[in-house]
DNA sequence: CAAAATTATATTGTGCACAATTTATATCAG
DNA sequence: CTGATATAAATTGTGCACAATATAATTTTG
Protein backbone atom coordinates (compact mmCIF):
# COMPACT_ATOMS: atom_id res chain seq x y z
CA UNK A 1 0.00 0.00 0.00
CA UNK A 2 1.05 3.43 -0.81
CA UNK A 3 0.52 6.43 1.31
CA UNK A 4 -2.21 8.94 1.53
CA UNK A 5 -2.25 10.96 -1.18
CA UNK A 6 -1.52 14.70 -0.94
CA UNK A 7 -4.82 16.78 -1.87
CA UNK A 8 -5.05 17.99 -5.04
CA UNK A 9 -8.26 19.81 -5.70
CA UNK A 10 -8.57 20.08 -9.16
CA UNK A 11 -8.94 16.03 -9.54
CA UNK A 12 -12.13 16.22 -7.23
CA UNK A 13 -15.09 15.34 -9.43
CA UNK A 14 -17.39 18.44 -7.84
CA UNK A 15 -14.12 20.42 -9.23
CA UNK A 16 -14.52 19.56 -13.08
CA UNK A 17 -16.49 21.49 -15.46
CA UNK A 18 -16.46 18.83 -18.02
CA UNK A 19 -18.07 16.51 -15.43
CA UNK A 20 -20.57 18.99 -14.65
CA UNK A 21 -21.16 19.69 -18.58
CA UNK A 22 -21.52 15.64 -19.29
CA UNK A 23 -24.15 15.48 -16.17
CA UNK A 24 -26.34 18.10 -17.08
CA UNK A 25 -26.28 16.78 -20.73
CA UNK A 26 -27.07 13.37 -19.88
CA UNK A 27 -29.68 14.17 -17.60
CA UNK A 28 -31.21 16.62 -20.25
CA UNK A 29 -31.66 13.77 -22.67
CA UNK A 30 -32.85 11.53 -20.10
CA UNK A 31 -35.60 13.91 -20.12
CA UNK A 32 -36.60 13.82 -23.22
CA UNK A 33 -35.55 10.05 -23.84
CA UNK A 34 -39.41 8.76 -22.41
CA UNK A 35 -40.83 11.87 -24.61
CA UNK A 36 -39.11 10.98 -27.69
CA UNK A 37 -39.81 7.39 -27.64
CA UNK A 38 -43.25 8.27 -27.88
CA UNK A 39 -42.44 8.87 -31.52
CA UNK A 40 -40.41 6.05 -32.12
CA UNK A 41 -37.24 8.23 -31.92
CA UNK A 42 -33.27 8.38 -30.22
CA UNK A 43 -32.44 11.76 -29.12
CA UNK A 44 -29.79 12.60 -31.78
CA UNK A 45 -32.65 11.32 -34.41
CA UNK A 46 -34.53 14.09 -32.93
CA UNK A 47 -31.95 16.76 -33.36
CA UNK A 48 -31.34 15.76 -37.21
CA UNK A 49 -35.24 16.28 -37.62
CA UNK A 50 -35.21 19.64 -35.66
CA UNK A 51 -32.35 20.74 -38.25
CA UNK A 52 -34.83 19.19 -41.26
CA UNK A 53 -37.69 21.06 -39.94
CA UNK A 54 -36.44 24.12 -39.34
CA UNK A 55 -34.88 23.89 -42.90
CA UNK A 56 -38.48 23.39 -44.23
CA UNK A 57 -39.81 26.07 -42.82
CA UNK A 58 -37.75 27.91 -45.59
CA UNK A 59 -39.57 26.04 -48.24
CA UNK A 60 -36.43 23.45 -48.60
CA UNK A 61 -35.92 20.35 -46.30
CA UNK A 62 -32.64 19.27 -48.48
CA UNK A 63 -29.37 19.28 -46.68
CA UNK A 64 -25.85 17.69 -47.46
CA UNK A 65 -24.51 14.65 -44.72
CA UNK A 66 -21.84 17.12 -44.28
CA UNK A 67 -23.72 20.65 -43.47
CA UNK A 68 -26.07 18.26 -40.86
CA UNK A 69 -22.27 17.22 -39.35
CA UNK A 70 -21.44 20.80 -39.05
CA UNK A 71 -24.52 22.00 -37.40
CA UNK A 72 -24.77 19.34 -35.00
CA UNK A 73 -21.00 19.16 -34.62
CA UNK A 74 -21.08 15.55 -35.09
CA UNK A 75 -18.24 13.01 -37.85
CA UNK A 76 -20.07 11.23 -40.67
CA UNK A 77 -19.10 8.21 -38.57
CA UNK A 78 -21.94 9.11 -36.04
CA UNK A 79 -24.37 10.29 -38.91
CA UNK A 80 -23.97 8.17 -41.67
CA UNK A 81 -25.97 5.14 -40.11
CA UNK A 82 -27.95 7.36 -38.00
CA UNK A 83 -29.75 8.64 -41.25
CA UNK A 84 -29.61 4.89 -42.69
CA UNK A 85 -31.63 4.13 -39.62
CA UNK A 86 -33.82 7.09 -40.19
CA UNK A 87 -34.27 6.19 -43.71
CA UNK A 88 -35.34 2.47 -43.03
CA UNK A 89 -37.82 3.63 -40.09
CA UNK A 90 -38.89 6.08 -43.30
CA UNK A 91 -38.40 9.43 -42.34
CA UNK A 92 -35.88 10.72 -44.26
CA UNK A 93 -34.70 10.31 -47.99
CA UNK A 94 -31.28 10.31 -48.86
CA UNK A 95 -29.66 10.46 -52.31
CA UNK A 96 -26.71 11.16 -54.09
CA UNK A 97 -26.86 14.66 -55.92
CA UNK A 98 -26.75 14.73 -59.74
CA UNK A 99 -24.22 17.73 -59.91
CA UNK A 100 -21.93 15.93 -57.38
CA UNK A 101 -21.56 12.41 -57.41
CA UNK A 102 -19.59 12.28 -53.96
CA UNK A 103 -22.84 14.93 -51.89
CA UNK A 104 -25.23 12.90 -50.59
CA UNK A 105 -28.82 14.95 -49.86
CA UNK A 106 -30.98 14.29 -46.81
CA UNK A 107 -34.85 15.38 -47.05
CA UNK A 108 -37.84 14.80 -45.14
CA UNK A 109 -40.12 12.51 -46.23
CA UNK A 110 -44.53 13.22 -45.85
CA UNK A 111 -44.22 10.87 -42.86
CA UNK A 112 -41.23 12.72 -41.44
CA UNK A 113 -42.86 16.14 -41.97
CA UNK A 114 -46.05 14.66 -40.20
CA UNK A 115 -44.44 13.82 -37.12
CA UNK A 116 -43.57 17.38 -36.49
CA UNK A 117 -46.70 17.95 -35.18
CA UNK A 118 -46.27 15.42 -32.54
CA UNK A 119 -42.81 17.20 -31.60
CA UNK A 120 -44.39 20.77 -31.10
CA UNK A 121 -45.19 20.02 -27.33
CA UNK A 122 -42.07 18.34 -27.36
CA UNK A 123 -39.71 20.79 -25.56
CA UNK A 124 -42.22 22.18 -22.75
CA UNK A 125 -43.02 19.12 -21.59
CA UNK A 126 -39.21 17.64 -21.13
CA UNK A 127 -38.65 21.16 -18.86
CA UNK A 128 -42.11 19.97 -17.06
CA UNK A 129 -40.43 16.31 -16.71
CA UNK A 130 -36.92 17.89 -15.18
CA UNK A 131 -39.09 20.29 -13.30
CA UNK A 132 -37.31 22.82 -14.91
CA UNK A 133 -38.49 26.55 -14.75
CA UNK A 134 -39.09 27.90 -18.16
CA UNK A 135 -36.74 31.07 -17.05
CA UNK A 136 -34.12 28.68 -15.81
CA UNK A 137 -34.24 27.24 -19.30
CA UNK A 138 -33.43 29.81 -21.33
CA UNK A 139 -31.18 31.42 -18.63
CA UNK A 140 -28.98 27.96 -18.77
CA UNK A 141 -29.24 28.26 -22.58
CA UNK A 142 -28.11 31.33 -23.27
CA UNK A 143 -25.01 30.76 -20.85
CA UNK A 144 -23.89 27.51 -22.41
CA UNK A 145 -24.22 28.83 -26.52
CA UNK A 146 -22.47 31.88 -25.59
CA UNK A 147 -19.94 29.60 -24.43
CA UNK A 148 -19.87 27.65 -27.83
CA UNK A 149 -20.04 30.50 -29.59
CA UNK A 150 -17.01 31.52 -28.34
CA UNK A 151 -14.90 27.96 -27.77
CA UNK A 152 -16.50 25.42 -30.22
CA UNK B 1 -44.67 17.86 -51.63
CA UNK B 2 -46.79 19.81 -48.39
CA UNK B 3 -46.57 23.76 -47.78
CA UNK B 4 -43.59 25.47 -46.09
CA UNK B 5 -44.40 24.76 -42.10
CA UNK B 6 -45.73 27.40 -39.88
CA UNK B 7 -42.42 28.30 -37.76
CA UNK B 8 -42.18 27.21 -34.24
CA UNK B 9 -39.30 28.36 -32.52
CA UNK B 10 -39.43 26.10 -29.86
CA UNK B 11 -38.01 23.76 -32.40
CA UNK B 12 -35.01 25.70 -33.73
CA UNK B 13 -31.59 24.16 -32.82
CA UNK B 14 -30.67 27.08 -31.40
CA UNK B 15 -33.40 27.49 -29.00
CA UNK B 16 -32.66 23.54 -27.44
CA UNK B 17 -30.74 23.91 -24.00
CA UNK B 18 -30.36 20.25 -24.49
CA UNK B 19 -28.90 20.36 -27.71
CA UNK B 20 -26.38 23.36 -26.43
CA UNK B 21 -25.73 20.94 -23.48
CA UNK B 22 -24.83 18.26 -25.23
CA UNK B 23 -22.53 20.03 -27.82
CA UNK B 24 -20.93 21.47 -24.82
CA UNK B 25 -20.35 18.60 -22.82
CA UNK B 26 -18.78 16.72 -26.49
CA UNK B 27 -16.34 19.58 -27.00
CA UNK B 28 -15.45 19.76 -23.37
CA UNK B 29 -14.85 16.19 -23.68
CA UNK B 30 -12.96 16.02 -27.19
CA UNK B 31 -10.25 18.87 -25.75
CA UNK B 32 -9.75 16.12 -22.70
CA UNK B 33 -9.30 13.01 -25.22
CA UNK B 34 -6.37 13.59 -27.04
CA UNK B 35 -4.18 14.49 -23.15
CA UNK B 36 -5.72 11.27 -21.40
CA UNK B 37 -4.68 9.49 -24.72
CA UNK B 38 -1.21 9.64 -23.47
CA UNK B 39 -2.14 7.94 -19.97
CA UNK B 40 -4.28 5.24 -21.91
CA UNK B 41 -7.98 6.11 -20.32
CA UNK B 42 -10.69 6.78 -22.10
CA UNK B 43 -12.79 10.18 -20.72
CA UNK B 44 -15.13 7.97 -18.45
CA UNK B 45 -12.34 5.70 -17.10
CA UNK B 46 -10.32 9.20 -16.40
CA UNK B 47 -13.96 9.65 -14.24
CA UNK B 48 -13.58 6.77 -12.34
CA UNK B 49 -9.94 7.40 -11.51
CA UNK B 50 -10.93 11.32 -10.42
CA UNK B 51 -13.40 9.08 -7.95
CA UNK B 52 -10.98 6.71 -6.71
CA UNK B 53 -7.90 9.25 -6.28
CA UNK B 54 -10.28 11.88 -4.17
CA UNK B 55 -11.07 8.38 -2.15
CA UNK B 56 -8.00 7.50 -1.78
CA UNK B 57 -7.01 11.38 -0.12
CA UNK B 58 -9.24 9.86 2.69
CA UNK B 59 -6.23 6.73 2.92
CA UNK B 60 -9.22 4.34 1.58
CA UNK B 61 -9.65 4.20 -2.25
CA UNK B 62 -11.89 0.72 -1.94
CA UNK B 63 -15.53 1.41 -3.06
CA UNK B 64 -18.72 -0.20 -3.86
CA UNK B 65 -19.55 -0.35 -7.77
CA UNK B 66 -23.30 0.50 -6.73
CA UNK B 67 -21.39 3.77 -5.27
CA UNK B 68 -19.60 4.84 -8.50
CA UNK B 69 -22.74 4.33 -10.55
CA UNK B 70 -24.29 7.02 -7.84
CA UNK B 71 -21.19 9.38 -7.62
CA UNK B 72 -21.09 9.46 -11.71
CA UNK B 73 -24.68 8.91 -12.41
CA UNK B 74 -24.15 5.74 -14.32
CA UNK B 75 -25.91 2.98 -14.42
CA UNK B 76 -24.32 -0.63 -13.66
CA UNK B 77 -24.42 -1.44 -17.74
CA UNK B 78 -22.16 1.31 -18.71
CA UNK B 79 -19.94 1.09 -15.42
CA UNK B 80 -19.42 -2.40 -14.75
CA UNK B 81 -17.53 -3.07 -18.51
CA UNK B 82 -16.07 -0.45 -18.20
CA UNK B 83 -14.60 -1.14 -14.72
CA UNK B 84 -13.55 -4.65 -16.63
CA UNK B 85 -11.57 -2.74 -19.04
CA UNK B 86 -9.47 -1.05 -16.11
CA UNK B 87 -9.04 -4.17 -14.26
CA UNK B 88 -7.62 -5.98 -17.78
CA UNK B 89 -5.30 -2.52 -18.12
CA UNK B 90 -4.18 -2.93 -14.56
CA UNK B 91 -5.72 0.23 -12.97
CA UNK B 92 -8.09 -0.93 -10.67
CA UNK B 93 -9.15 -4.48 -8.93
CA UNK B 94 -12.35 -6.07 -8.63
CA UNK B 95 -13.58 -8.37 -5.41
CA UNK B 96 -16.61 -9.35 -4.22
CA UNK B 97 -17.38 -7.91 -0.34
CA UNK B 98 -16.70 -10.87 2.14
CA UNK B 99 -19.81 -9.56 4.90
CA UNK B 100 -21.69 -9.54 0.86
CA UNK B 101 -21.85 -11.30 -1.72
CA UNK B 102 -23.77 -9.68 -3.56
CA UNK B 103 -21.59 -6.17 -3.51
CA UNK B 104 -18.27 -5.76 -6.00
CA UNK B 105 -15.59 -3.72 -4.23
CA UNK B 106 -13.11 -1.40 -6.46
CA UNK B 107 -9.76 0.03 -5.86
CA UNK B 108 -6.75 1.11 -7.36
CA UNK B 109 -4.03 -1.29 -8.10
CA UNK B 110 -0.24 0.38 -7.79
CA UNK B 111 -0.10 1.12 -10.97
CA UNK B 112 -3.69 3.16 -11.17
CA UNK B 113 -2.15 5.52 -8.01
CA UNK B 114 0.71 5.95 -9.73
CA UNK B 115 -1.07 7.19 -12.98
CA UNK B 116 -1.92 10.32 -11.02
CA UNK B 117 1.03 11.96 -11.32
CA UNK B 118 0.36 12.78 -14.86
CA UNK B 119 -2.61 13.33 -14.46
CA UNK B 120 -2.50 16.21 -11.95
CA UNK B 121 -1.65 19.10 -14.70
CA UNK B 122 -4.17 17.53 -16.90
CA UNK B 123 -7.19 19.75 -16.13
CA UNK B 124 -5.52 23.00 -16.69
CA UNK B 125 -3.81 21.36 -19.97
CA UNK B 126 -7.74 20.99 -21.44
CA UNK B 127 -8.53 24.42 -20.37
CA UNK B 128 -5.54 25.48 -22.55
CA UNK B 129 -6.26 23.30 -25.36
CA UNK B 130 -9.66 25.36 -25.42
CA UNK B 131 -8.14 28.39 -25.06
CA UNK B 132 -10.83 29.06 -21.87
CA UNK B 133 -9.99 31.48 -19.42
CA UNK B 134 -9.59 30.01 -15.54
CA UNK B 135 -12.39 32.08 -14.92
CA UNK B 136 -14.61 30.95 -17.09
CA UNK B 137 -14.08 27.51 -16.23
CA UNK B 138 -14.71 28.19 -12.66
CA UNK B 139 -18.07 30.54 -13.55
CA UNK B 140 -19.60 27.50 -15.97
CA UNK B 141 -18.81 24.88 -13.59
CA UNK B 142 -20.44 26.60 -10.72
CA UNK B 143 -23.51 27.25 -12.75
CA UNK B 144 -23.84 23.59 -14.30
CA UNK B 145 -23.04 22.04 -10.44
CA UNK B 146 -26.07 24.46 -9.23
CA UNK B 147 -27.74 22.85 -12.35
CA UNK B 148 -27.13 19.29 -11.37
CA UNK B 149 -27.70 20.30 -7.72
CA UNK B 150 -31.45 21.86 -8.48
CA UNK B 151 -32.54 19.00 -10.88
CA UNK B 152 -30.47 16.03 -11.29
C1' DC C 1 -37.69 -20.77 9.27
C1' DA C 2 -39.49 -20.67 4.34
C1' DA C 3 -41.57 -17.98 0.76
C1' DA C 4 -41.74 -13.33 -0.96
C1' DA C 5 -39.78 -9.08 -1.69
C1' DT C 6 -35.66 -6.37 -2.06
C1' DT C 7 -31.02 -5.26 -3.24
C1' DA C 8 -26.50 -5.50 -5.90
C1' DT C 9 -24.38 -6.47 -9.86
C1' DA C 10 -24.05 -8.56 -14.39
C1' DT C 11 -25.75 -9.54 -19.07
C1' DT C 12 -27.95 -8.56 -23.52
C1' DG C 13 -29.10 -5.76 -27.23
C1' DT C 14 -29.45 -1.28 -29.68
C1' DG C 15 -27.71 3.05 -30.81
C1' DC C 16 -24.60 6.46 -30.58
C1' DA C 17 -19.50 8.91 -30.69
C1' DC C 18 -15.34 9.16 -32.79
C1' DA C 19 -10.56 7.90 -34.53
C1' DA C 20 -8.67 5.91 -38.48
C1' DT C 21 -9.05 4.21 -42.89
C1' DT C 22 -11.21 3.54 -47.38
C1' DT C 23 -13.73 4.59 -51.57
C1' DA C 24 -15.21 7.52 -54.92
C1' DT C 25 -15.50 11.81 -57.12
C1' DA C 26 -13.92 16.33 -58.22
C1' DT C 27 -10.42 19.92 -58.83
C1' DC C 28 -5.96 21.58 -59.79
C1' DA C 29 -1.14 21.94 -61.63
C1' DG C 30 1.80 21.25 -65.20
C1' DC D 1 -5.32 15.84 -70.73
C1' DT D 2 -3.07 13.50 -66.73
C1' DG D 3 -1.15 12.66 -62.41
C1' DA D 4 -1.43 14.83 -57.78
C1' DT D 5 -4.23 16.75 -54.41
C1' DA D 6 -8.38 17.66 -52.15
C1' DT D 7 -13.08 16.77 -50.83
C1' DA D 8 -17.43 14.00 -49.40
C1' DA D 9 -19.21 10.00 -47.49
C1' DA D 10 -18.89 5.45 -45.98
C1' DT D 11 -16.70 1.78 -43.39
C1' DT D 12 -14.30 -0.41 -39.48
C1' DG D 13 -13.37 -1.01 -34.83
C1' DT D 14 -13.56 0.28 -29.85
C1' DG D 15 -15.91 2.10 -26.07
C1' DC D 16 -19.51 4.11 -23.96
C1' DA D 17 -24.94 4.86 -22.45
C1' DC D 18 -28.92 2.85 -21.14
C1' DA D 19 -33.32 0.03 -21.23
C1' DA D 20 -34.62 -4.44 -20.10
C1' DT D 21 -33.72 -8.63 -18.17
C1' DA D 22 -31.23 -12.09 -15.49
C1' DT D 23 -28.69 -13.90 -11.60
C1' DA D 24 -27.65 -14.27 -7.07
C1' DA D 25 -27.50 -12.96 -2.35
C1' DT D 26 -29.89 -10.68 1.53
C1' DT D 27 -33.75 -9.13 4.14
C1' DT D 28 -38.39 -9.16 5.39
C1' DT D 29 -42.75 -11.32 6.50
C1' DG D 30 -46.09 -14.37 7.71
Amino acid sequence: MTDTLRPAPQLHLDNQVCFAAYAVSRRITQAYQPLLAKLGLTYPQYLVMLVLWQKREQSDDSMRVGELCDVLMLDTGTVTPLLKRMESAGLVSRRRSDSDERVVVVGLTDEGIQLREQAISLPLEALCQLQMPVGEALSLKARLWDWLRKWK
